[in-house]
DNA sequence: ATGGTTCCGAACACTGTGTTCTTTTAGCTA
DNA sequence: TAGCTAAAAGAACACAGTGTTCGGAACCAT
């Protein structure tokens, strides 16, 4: 691809991320993402169809950096039955902290937007990762999964607002608390 | 208050509500608010700043008829050791059953804006509803609150997504399992 | 009935969107 | 390095939506 389009690519997206974490998604306008991406308004309509598309592009790039590397990354298998000393959460955990934009767009006034794009994610993740089934309680098996998915993504909002007091180990512990009883 | 107030107030309302049922918030426009409520156009802006404020609004007349009760429904006092035979949440999940106009905004396109309002009224619900502290697993409480009310609502979201095939005691038994290990 | 409130409707300025066009610039290719 | 091509800039445009202002009509209370 062109040189041209990557860097205006990046700049739009790289500007897109900084106003996210100041203002509301709705609040943000074409012509401030193309004044602080320093590029013209034609330029923006050829890269992006519309803002919202936009927003799903800047989904796809950031976590497409840190969900691949859980799902590759081997039987972890979530936690299982036996403790295993590396957890794909933790995994994540460690990842996600170092991932300032990610963190940013997390703790913004649109954070929902991620949240729901992040979980979704996951939820598809641990249906793969999940090699077992998990019927010995008496639940379905797709409202555990998003019970899993759906606690996490809430520990990692709660743990953003709190401005990530906790190592991720320590979270990753209290992640272990709260699920491993249904594992 | 006037008759003609309340009734042009909650013609709005109603009308927004159906709007929201049909597609996102942010794909709404004032127009077709007051096409459809009857309404002029500066008659809506007597009653609302913006468009936000309705939204506002809305949570609040929604959720204030559905909350309340479970908070002065007496000393569920959530899930305890013992078990009781009737809890707060299955309380509110009868209401939510009742009320389809709350049903079709959790399942619609902007379900996000009011799970949010949603899980934070339930927050502070369960603070205020919570006599005995939980610190007994080495977790901060406030996480426990968190994930208590986060994974109620990720749980309805799941519910009305598979268009309530559970009933609310089901719903009830299934959280129960996942939560009472922690109390 | 009459005074005060509420609603209506049309008009308005303003902001933001998405498109079209021409001119300029930058990258690939040979 | 020259030349072709694709991409970006920038200005202009039509259009849609917002929020406000006005005068006049409809309504409610006393």
């Amino acid at each position: 691809m062109d040189r041209r389009q990557q860097k205006t690519r990046t700049a739009i997206l790289q500007a897109f991320a900084e106003l996210l974490s100041e203002k509301r998604f709705a609040h943000i306008t074409v012509q401030q993402i193309i004044d602080r991406a320093n590029v013209g308004r034609t330029t923006f309509y050829t890269h992006f169809e519309t803002k919202d598309h936009l927003l799903k592009s800047l989904c796809e790039e950031l976590f497409g950096h840190i969900l691949p590397t859980a799902d590759q990354s081997q039987p972890y298998s979530l936690y299982h039955c036996y403790t295993v000393s590396e957890s794909m959460f933790c995994h994540l955990l460690r990842h996600l902290q170092e991932d300032k934009t990610l963190l940013r767009l997390l703790s913004g006034e649109s954070s929902e937007l991620f949240s729901r794009y992040f979980k979704d994610s996951l939820n598809t993740l641990i249906c793969t990762q999940l090699l077992t089934d998990l019927t010995h309680l008496d639940l379905p098996q797709d409202f555990l999964i998003n019970h899993i998915s759906g606690s996490f993504v809430e520990m990692v909002q709660w743990w953003i607002q709190n401005h990530c007091k906790q190592s991720p180990e320590e979270l990753d512990r209290y992640f272990r608390i709260v699920i491993e009883p249904l594992l």
